[in-house]
DNA sequence: GGTATTGTGTAGAACGTTCTCCATTGTTAG
DNA sequence: CTAACAATGGAGAACGTTCTACACAATACC
């Protein structure tokens, strides 16, 4: 309890000196010498003492960085959270995760709820909010947005360059011979601006105009039933797509389904491609082809974006991610 | 910015009372007027007051609850989450994840930090770490293990009833008319007591017993590259099994790429059953039958003790949560 | 040899709450 | 009419840190 909790103080009479003495030592601030150092590391060792971070929070900081999860079952957030963790494993920050659901309200709950135990910065992870929104929780803490394009004024920005890994697989399945070549993106119910499945779709009809392709986008929604349906949809085509582009996983696994329920051989029928890179696309039943985000990267940049802010950066950055292609035996030639 | 935080003195300048009053009804705490209360109440609805919740931890509660995470990449620790936020949902408590990571250390580690930040309780998930340490944890803050099974002294636990999961599955196949029946299970490496693999494995003893037939276990490890060495070991054998049942669905995903290798086909020559009704399993190209663990009802359930600890009762309590058989295309009836 | 300057340590006021008294007012009982 | 008591509100001391001022000593400079 409380009670029996080691504080500053008992460390202070330890050691023989103020508590102001000790509070320098843990800080590392300067002014102390080295003999003061000493003897106040030998008294926090023999008691044991940890500082009180609540109590921090009242003057300094709080050593502590809040990641707001927009959506546990995203697939690659474990990485994510890897990439953070890892970049502040040697520093003295700790990481506390809030689960803000997907309802923009219980999202502004959480970050509220953040600020409220005074975390010294935050990073947003696809939050679903206006700009105006997340410019005021900016105000109020630093902050990095992960996963959204466009639009960092008061705060940072990490992006995976969705326009770059569209092109990656375009390119890729017109290098194999392919000029049939749809999408599936996700159906925009909010006006949310900047999400990956528009940057993705954006970025595949750019690429196709490229080569000189007409694009063909449907759009249903980013489930393994999405997918199953919108390749249904494409299937029965007279003219039928020799590859398929999901724009994410998880959909690209329906369409896999489809295929099958078809009776077209994956990939000599039909090819496939994903994005996101889940788990299970590397399962050798699986194979799935897809754009792999590096979510290490991302975490890592982010937490290195959010501590420089906290450090003092005013000047706004963005940070574009690179992915890369995997790929795997859901694509091949076509076979005419 | 701190400094244009509104805090409980404005709330009191504003209403015209002391920031005693204010707390007190902020509180919900006994000793105010009617009158006092609406007053106050419009006050702090006109300012957007919040108390701070790093200020609150000084005296009293803090309204946070941790659950520290062993393994993000855990399937079925979202649904916990989500049965914890739900059942806290309209409280008054927010809950914050700590990612513990694998190691003892790293956990240890982030449970301090987490009593650092003074929360009023903790949810251990599959903690790694001795029965003295918990016990060590338990002194400090309140704490409810989910995931351990036995050695509940200090502290509150939830389990699922892993023997039931097992035994499930084994009368399941037993039905379906199978007698050779073998059981993949994790290698124990560490010397922790009651994990889930260790007790599962035994539940599948249990179960092949009380049917009058032989048990087969093999010990490989609960990855797909564990279930696919373990099925090809098995399916070489000469009096091969009919049916084998992984103790994790991961696994079950290698036997089935085995299968796939080996020419047999699921569920005609060997049935596949897994454990932990990871979301694909459902999806219809894999279409596993598993066990569920109703991740919702242990979180719940998790929430509630530490809701009832906290406010008050000493009585160390164990909740078993009773798992789910969900049946699906891998199994069948033997061929012969 | 006097005055800056630097280095080192301490006192004590914050920070925003809660919580334990205590004071004041009504109300009730005798 | 007075004593006892309940209900309500407030003063002010915690809680465990950080941080600004300042005191003092030792050194450097002219």
């Amino acid at each position: 309890m409380t009670s029996g909790r080691v504080t500053i103080a008992d460390v202070a009479r330890r050691a023989g000196v103020s508590t102001a003495a000790v509070s320098k030592v843990v800080r590392g601030a300067y002014g102390v010498s080295a003999e003061m150092q000493a003897k106040v590391t030998q008294a926090i060792d023999e008691l044991g003492y940890r500082p009180h971070a609540a109590a921090r929070a009242l003057r300094g900081r709080t050593y502590t960085l809040g990641v707001m999860l927009s959506d546990t079952r995203n697939p690659f957030f474990p990485d994510i959270i890897e990439g953070v963790t890892g970049r502040l494993g040697d520093t003295e920050y700790q990481v506390l995760l809030g689960p803000g659901g997907i309802e923009p309200k219980t999202q502004a709950r959480m970050t509220d709820a953040m600020i409220d135990r005074s975390m010294d910065g935050l990073i947003l992870i696809s939050p679903v909010m206006t700009d105006a929104e997340l410019a005021a929780i900016a105000t109020a803490v630093p902050v990095v947005v992960v996963g959204r394009h466009g639009g960092a004024a008061a705060y940072d920005a990490v992006v995976d360059d969705d326009v770059m890994g569209a092109r990656l697989v375009v390119d890729h399945l017109v290098g194999l011979g392919h000029t049939r070549i749809a999408h599936i993106t996700h159906l925009e119910r909010a006006r949310a601006q900047g999400l990956p499945h528009t940057v993705r779709a954006e970025g595949y009809r750019q690429a196709m105009r490229a080569h000189g392709l007409a694009d063909d986008v449907l759009a249903t929604s980013f489930t393994e039933e999405g997918g199953f349906e919108g390749a249904r949809e494409l299937l029965a085509r007279d003219d039928r797509p020799t590859a398929i582009f999901a724009g994410a996983d998880i959909a690209a696994l329906g369409v896999l389904r489809a295929a099958d329920e078809a009776g077209l051989s994956v990939p000599e029928d039909l090819s496939v491609a994903g994005y996101d890179n889940i788990g299970i696309a590397s399962l050798k039943r699986i194979s799935l082809t897809s754009v792999d985000q590096d979510g290490h990267v991302i975490g890592a940049t982010a937490a290195r974006l959010l501590v420089e802010r906290i450090e003092g950066r005013s000047r706004s950055v963005t940070s574009s991610v690179s992915p890369t292609l995997i790929v795997r035996g859901t694509t091949g030639p076509p076979r005419h």
